[in-house]
DNA sequence: TTTTCAAATGAACAGATGTTCAGTTAGATG
DNA sequence: CATCTAACTGAACATCTGTTCATTTGAAAA
């Protein structure tokens, strides 16, 4: 029943990424099999071998391709100004970039331990990257004058947990809409890393 | 072999949940087999069922007991005065707590998808009680017209994801000492709640 | 010394694992 | 129309999985 209707790599691709992203961030790397994985995508595991060499790779490309993404995306929504103005849009982008990307973020969160060595080495520059940016404008703010803390480094590992565990482990209550959230949090880091 | 030199059950039942705690933080629980913890304790697998009565038992037991623990240690740990000094208490305790129990912390915030329905009910309970104290701290502090903030609920969370990220991803550098990275934290927290 | 039995072994179970590949299918191409 | 070939099937591979249990061991009690 190969070649069936609709049922082209351009399809497939896709469906096997998300497919993966989802099963992943459900029930975790290693415990989700390759034909778990194909019968949720509705092909026998063989085909998948077409889309990613192995289990690994795919894994790895998850998370990869997701963390260059936050990165670029957030160098666009950059304002490049004053501490106080990139702070806020940092704030503001990591919550909404992450709000709808709940399965990527989960992923790429928590299967760091899963990946081989080398894979892991890549990932956590990216990771490392990403955190580089808010560094940078944390040390911009000490600089301006406008903010104070007692180590740039630790504020910034503490501000993303403070961000990013939202998302991790608690899944959207609809309790909140998204501008409140986002005031919530900004009321929060501003006060944090104010003089 | 059986009953080898001080190979009593007052010895392995131990062995047993120390060596699954290390390898479940290091590769998941998915990722580790009987056959690996057995290794690891140094007995055959078959052996390991002295000590649970199946391997999602296990989980379930180090991640109750962890949880407990924490929970009965913060309320020895509570001064019950005001809400600034109740505050501190907490941020202190956290940390102090949580360092040297790497492995089991990890575990408790990481494997919660692997619990089967009514172990995850079980254990998202005792997560919940962990957080209300905060919260009850938190709102005291506003009651008191000490803190300010605009949600207390986010604001619980947002505090416990920021203390306890540090501890999930960020390994033991060495770089700073307790004194210093609780003081970090104090200053971060305190002035975030701040009015 | 003999007896006892908690604690461990090691084989066996049925089924799942990631991955490979010769063969099949059907949409696109000429 | 016939041909081509990307996309997929389905069986096979060696190995691993959680769990059970009859059997063996050896330190401590009698």
């Amino acid at each position: 029943m190969a070649r069936k209707q609709g049922s082209h790599s351009d399809i497939t691709g896709p469906k096997v990424r998300e497919a993966a992203l989802r099963l992943i961030a459900r029930h975790g790397y290693a415990a989700v099999s390759m034909r778990q994985l194909a019968a949720e995508v509705g092909v026998q595991a063989g085909a998948l071998y077409n889309y990613t060499p192995d289990k690994q790779t795919l894994l790895f490309d998850l998370m990869r391709d997701h963390l260059v993404d936050v990165i670029e995306s957030f160098d666009k929504a950059d304002p490049k100004s004053d501490a106080n103005s990139r702070l806020r849009a940092f704030v503001s982008f990591h919550i909404r970039y992450h709000l709808p990307r709940a399965d990527a973020v989960f992923v790429a969160y928590m299967e760091l331990r899963n990946l081989e060595p080398e894979n892991f080495a890549a990932i956590e520059k990216l990771r490392r990257a990403y955190e580089d940016r808010l560094e940078a404008i944390l040390r911009q703010g000490e600089a301006e004058g406008a903010f104070a803390m007692k180590d740039a480094r630790v504020a910034t590992r503490a501000i993303i947990g403070m961000l990013t565990g939202f998302f991790t482990w608690y899944r959207q209550e609809g309790r909140l809409p998204l501008e409140e959230v986002e005031a919530i949090y900004w009321d929060l880091v501003c006060k944090a890393v104010a003089r």
